[in-house]
DNA sequence: CGTGTCTTTGAAGCGAGTCAATCAGGGTGG
DNA sequence: CCACCCTGATTGACTCGCTTCAAAGACACG
């Protein structure tokens, strides 16, 4: 067994509190291990898979970042998600053995490839995975849901807002500052995730920027009022 | 063993196709009634489950019509899906072993509750029930994910042709006629779900009547031209 | 038959989209 | 090392689709 093999174990992995194994054992840990076929490198720019692509894994996201995104028949596309290291990657493409939607690097990134059926045949006997693994499913029905209330209810401050939060949350559970951040996406793309047009998403940031809520630098973003986002969001009634 | 207990059995279910068990054979069906623990009647305007309870069993429709709405702090709420026969309810619950959204019957209605438990230790040793079920969250992710598209993108004549698409196709695949049929929900609710208000739901059936497109009578809706709901949702370059 | 809920329709206003021009960086090649 | 180019970001002016506010109509139910 080689030393960098070792390294990607699940047992050994620093995202280990973030990923599948949440809440598991030094045991369930190194049975686990089993699971994780491969490590796979993605450039920024390239796709780790595309809508139609036969199913084979899921990924979990080691470094770097992704976005995803379906489009329809007509060459309509929106941007579902933003995913960032210990996030499962693939998990729509259950459902008919197909891809469903594109997921594209962002920045060069780092995933571990899971090969979906014996991640079945191990949550066979393996209760702690099987929990585990139907519990992450569940919370991006969730996370759906929440963009569905953003995407149908919102108005364009509030959605930012709400995007910015949900990025520095994201970010804190991984060590990073909640107030310093960099976009790895474009403006467009986070207008297509928040159902808007680039510019509306340019204008709301420059918005923020003369109300002292943030500091905005092309994608150098500082949250300089943390109360005034969510305040944006728990009182509609503001008007 | 009584009676009606044999009827709400999975394995003499005619929802058996469309529900739980697709795919599988005699012998799993069989298996599969041990899961199902009972029958729960629901009266129209009653919740079967609210956002904040304790999470037990999920629920698949027997008869009748659902709607699942989740909502925000600030007492935003949006409707995330309409549930017919043959399809679950509670899904979302599993991620916090609480359910995230309400689910509210909208006519009287019969669902059979399914231990999540045992549906989880069924599972274990019964790989086709265990796939199934992945299949079916997984179905709720690419579901979600199209709904994400439609409020993302579409214009508010778009977004109604694609829900009313969606809805006679579910009907069709229960039998019902899918050029005729009676809306369970009202402007609002629909318009929740699509992120309209319900003036701009009812104004653009309006416009499908003077179209010639649909027939509506208030509830009550009749397809005459398939082909230009679809037109909708094809091209959107028809301006 | 009245009452309350849901629906329809109109008129006016506004938020976000569209179109277009300019600006800022990052990378590349001379 | 710098000028150039290309992509992405910003900003302005105008337009349009949807919302808002308001009133009237239709239906279901007691």
């Amino acid at each position: 067994m080689k030393l960098n093999e070792l390294k990607v174990a699940c047992s050994s992995c620093n995202l280990r509190e973030l990923c599948l194994p949440v809440g598991f054992g030094r045991d369930d840990l190194t049975r686990l291990d089993a699971l994780v076929a491969s490590r796979k490198t993605v450039k920024r720019g390239d796709a780790l898979f595309h809508a139609g692509d036969p199913f084979q894994s899921l990924y979990a996201v080691r470094t770097g970042f992704f976005k995803t995104c379906v489009s329809s028949e007509d060459g309509r596309d929106q941007v579902t998600g933003f995913q960032m290291a210990g996030e499962l990657l693939g998990l729509d493409a259950i459902s008919q053995d197909r891809h469903t939607c594109d997921a594209i690097a962002l920045e060069d990134a780092q995933v571990c490839q899971i090969p979906y059926s014996q991640l079945e045949s191990l949550s066979r006997e393996f209760t702690e995975l099987q929990h585990s693994f139907h519990k992450i499913m569940s919370r991006e029905i969730v996370r759906d849901h929440g963009v569905m209330l953003l995407l149908g209810s919102m108005r364009a401050e509030e959605r930012l807002a709400a995007f910015l939060l949900n990025l520095t949350q994201r970010l804190a559970a991984r060590g990073f500052s909640p107030t310093s951040l960099v976009l790895r996406m474009t403006r467009e793309e986070i207008g297509s995730y928040l159902g808007l047009k680039l510019e509306t998403v340019s204008r709301t940031f420059s918005k923020f920027q003369e109300d002292g809520v943030l500091e905005v630098k092309q994608r150098h973003i500082r949250v300089l009022d943390l109360d005034a986002l969510h305040a944006l969001l728990n009182s509609s009634s503001a008007c």
